[in-house]
DNA sequence: GCCATAGTACCGATTACTTCA
DNA sequence: CTTGAAGTAATCGGTACTATG
């Protein structure tokens, strides 16, 4: 799926813009069957040049071209190891790639670690808007020597984490809500099993005669256990029996649910 | 106005790499 | 020293929208 190992040759006329060109031509020089070739525009702080050589070559920065900026460093598996000592920055100050400079050689991709500078400006930004217009992109890109699609690259994975982690969060709350729900459909149960055994003993007679003047639902008005129609509908779904289904709506709960609360 | 095309921004999924326990 | 998990920068393929001819 990478374009690496890419040892081929480049002619090229200035530095291709990772951002500007954005993802179409990202995969450079592999990249022969994407979907859309773009015209290829420069950025004010990118300087046309031609590059005829072999791609895999590679460019450090001098030291002086490292010194008090906040560049970010990129490493690779042969090359420099960072440690990241508490509260120190060693990223800053161990192998310096030019930031801008693009990896166009073969070689397996370098990953940039952002400096805790850069992070944090970038988190600073993210919270007042978590988008950026070309102009704040550009100008961000310039403030934290970043190329531009670093920045936007940046966003769009602090974008996807967030929406992750508001996602595991909905999850979590749902599963709260469901246990909830299984614990009081639980208690329902029980509580119907025990109305049930209720009615099926036969009431003492002083019961009955209580039950008797009882013939009114408090909660629909009509009448129940086969009492005389109030002159309203008389159909079978008004009436309470035991073997109808239950009328939960209807029905006084002495609890409320207390689910998803 | 409708259509085709190019350019751009964004997203989800994935990869590749780093760091740490 | 090795290894697996977690975090994250970067890539890829896709969609949607806009501008232009």
């Amino acid at each position: 799926m990478d374009s690496d190992c890419n040892t081929g040759l480049l002619l090229g006329l200035g530095r291709v813009s990772g951002d500007d060109i954005n993802d179409s031509v990202r995969s450079g020089v592999a990249g022969v069957n994407k979907k859309k070739l773009q015209v290829l525009k420069f950025d004010d702080d990118i300087l046309p040049s031609l590059t005829l050589g072999l791609s895999f070559v590679v460019e450090t920065a001098t030291e002086e071209g490292c010194s008090g900026s906040p560049v970010s460093s990129f490493s690779n598996s042969s090359g420099f190891k960072r440690e990241r000592a508490a509260g120190e920055d060693v990223a800053e100050t161990e192998e310096c790639m030019k930031v801008g400079e693009e990896d166009e050689d073969g070689s397996p991709r370098k990953k940039l670690r952002l400096t805790k500078q850069q992070s944090a400006i970038l988190e600073d930004n993210f919270k007042e808007h978590s988008s950026l217009s070309p102009k704040q992109k550009q100008d961000l890109a310039r403030q934290l020597n970043l190329r531009p699609r670093q920045v936007e690259v940046w966003f769009q994975n602090r974008r996807a984490r967030t929406k992750l982690k508001q996602t595991e969060m909905d999850c979590e709350l749902l599963k709260k809500c469901c246990e909830k729900l299984k614990e009081e459909n639980t208690r329902l149960q029980k509580e119907l099993q025990e109305i049930k055994s209720l009615k099926l003993t036969p009431p003492p007679f002083c019961m009955q005669l209580q039950a008797a003047t009882l013939t009114v639902c408090p909660s629909c008005e009509s009448s129940i256990c086969g009492g005389g129609s109030s002159g309203g509908d008389a159909s079978p779904a008004n009436n309470f029996s035991i073997g109808s289904k239950p009328q939960f709506l209807k029905f006084p709960f002495n609890h409320p649910s207390a689910a998803c609360n």
